[in-house]
DNA sequence: TATGAATGAGTCTTCATTCAT
DNA sequence: GATGAATGAAGACTCATTCAT
């Protein structure tokens, strides 16, 4: 009863990732319900046998992908909250903005598939569930190590980052046509100031 | 070539609302991409056949849902808006959300499987799009002939949306154990008086 | 249990008679396996459940229109035979082939199918063989009135009218690029005149 | 989109040989549209999955037959063609029409099935358009390169061809009880000599 | 008689997964 | 370990025929 095994050799370890990355890739562009697992074999490029060695099932191989996403999208956030000290906070709450933006432009459709995925898939939602919690963590850390002391500090770091999310999907897919963008981007870097602002 | 047809007699409009409404309710429980049309069928109790005879495929079935569901929580907002002369703004502001909330409550799943298919498919995310510029419209209409004078004001009511949808999801689905909820909301709905006040 | 009914009223009459008329045209020419009983109501413009009353089911439909599709195309032939007191064989013998190919020329993708159905169909085979036999007869039966002392007479008519099908077929579907029609009807006169001759 | 692959192990190509006899076979036997795709694989004793590898649907599999059948008809008529100096015309000739009656005598089933679909499916019709210009080209040069001078060689040779066909045809099928056949044989020669006898 | 909506068994086709090599 | 041909259960869709009105 073929159980799922971890490879050992090199070649195999590659092997591995290739199917992760291709397979995720594909799964994304064509839509996770469209792809086939021979479809994800053939991208691969090994055969479809091989795929059950290291992974349960189709769905397998795409929380694998998410989980290499997700950190993949979290890096580069909390490289700059990492490095920031925060001597002026507009200008790191505008980089965070710009970053998110830039690391969803990146892959609109990856994008969208996980979004949809992760309003049915439990696993994926859980995944991105806890990105979002470190992340509102690392801020509030942040923050803190930086001497703001703001009451309710977890709840406001939740109102914003809804709000950089929020604009960032405007940005990107939306794009209602008379929108004046660089307006509503000062306007929330603002509403964020006044947020950690206040006692 | 089956093409769809337009059920003219008052037992088959019957039938063809009750495969909507129970094709759409199944779809929305158990994941759009696990029912089958013959799963409909039995569970709105009609043959496999009547069903292609007014609907293209689960498809098609789906999409009318999406359009019932989508005008039947646009109502109630509607309502609210159409009804109010805005003495009390934060009192309006207030109910809103609270409709919002409520309306989501009443259907989790769906809502869920709703915001999944958006993500994925075009025809659905129109739906949600046209909704949400609909909703906007009437906010900036009803503070337009209420004396508001705002600036920029479609920009501030997009902001405005997004963080109404944005805590309507926090509250229902995420359920982050440690927040504090109604200090949330004011502060949501302080940020959105705040919009609408200035220049 | 619905057993087939005769109509007795002449609209009922008239009604049975469109259906037979239009189902046999719409099967002819879309082919009889790619046309439904729905399609026929609708072409015939009655109502699917009429058919099941005058009809036992489609195929019944279909071998009530070669029944009257082949005595239509029996008619002017033997009238034809009927006619002549053969003073001029070679001219009889010319006219008959000339009707032949007009016949079969006014409905061609009726007589492919119907060609098509005789070989699968023993019903339909059965009456295109006791048609063939009756002319086969008919012709016997007219060189004899007309004084001809053929041996094997029998024989020599079936040849005969199988080289007139033949060319027939020849001329209308195959239309090999550079065969010189002409020539070969001439042959093919010449031939049966040689076959009636004949001791 | 599972395009039809081609088979390159040994096994595969004799799986993919099996498909097309036994399905050609179970086709002419029960006829062409009494036969699912699901009777050929029992049948074949093969997976309905791997039908699909090898080819795009059930006519697919038949053509495939079809092209088989026809090139192993014409094989044994070019064989004696190809052999024949025609010292005796008359005793090739007769061969020739023995040949074809056995030949067509061996799967009656068969050449009716495909007789019917040659005047429905064009494809069918085109594969055997071209085996009977095969076959009068063959015989055509077979005559020229034993001497024979004939003029408008190919317009009687076409009128041979159908007159041999028709006395198949006759033989097999029909079966006119009074007919003699024997008589019916030897005109039919006579004809054909007479044909080729004359300038 | 007449209607045409409704039925559901029957077909085609796909694809996650297995297994002989 | 690796392959990819093969499996067959399951889903989408059709249509001859029935039946409530």
């Amino acid at each position: 009863m073929g159980s799922v095994r971890e490879p050992i050799k090199k070649t195999s370890i590659e092997k591995k990732r290739r199917i992760i990355e291709k397979g995720f890739e594909l799964m994304c562009d064509q839509g996770y319900h469209n792809v086939t697992c021979v479809d994800i074999a053939k991208y691969a490029d090994v055969s479809t046998g091989i795929i059950y060695q290291y992974f349960k099932d189709k769905h397998d191989i795409f929380i694998a992908g998410v989980k290499s996403y997700a950190s993949s999208i979290m890096y580069p956030m909390i490289k700059t909250l990492d490095q920031n000290n925060i001597d002026n906070i507009k200008y790191v709450v505008e980089q965070i903005l710009e970053q998110f933006i830039k690391t969803h432009k990146m892959s609109k459709k990856a994008h969208e598939e996980l979004m949809a995925m992760s309003h049915i898939d439990s696993e994926v939602s859980q995944i991105f569930k806890n990105n979002e919690m470190e992340i509102s963590n690392k801020i509030v850390n942040c923050l803190n190590s930086n001497g703001f002391k703001i009451n309710k500090i977890n709840e406001k770091v939740h109102i914003i980052v809804g709000l950089i999310d929020n604009f960032c999907h405007e940005t990107i897919y939306h794009q209602h046509d008379q929108l004046d963008y660089d307006y509503m981007k000062n306007e929330i870097v603002s509403i964020i100031l006044n947020l950690l602002k206040g006692v």
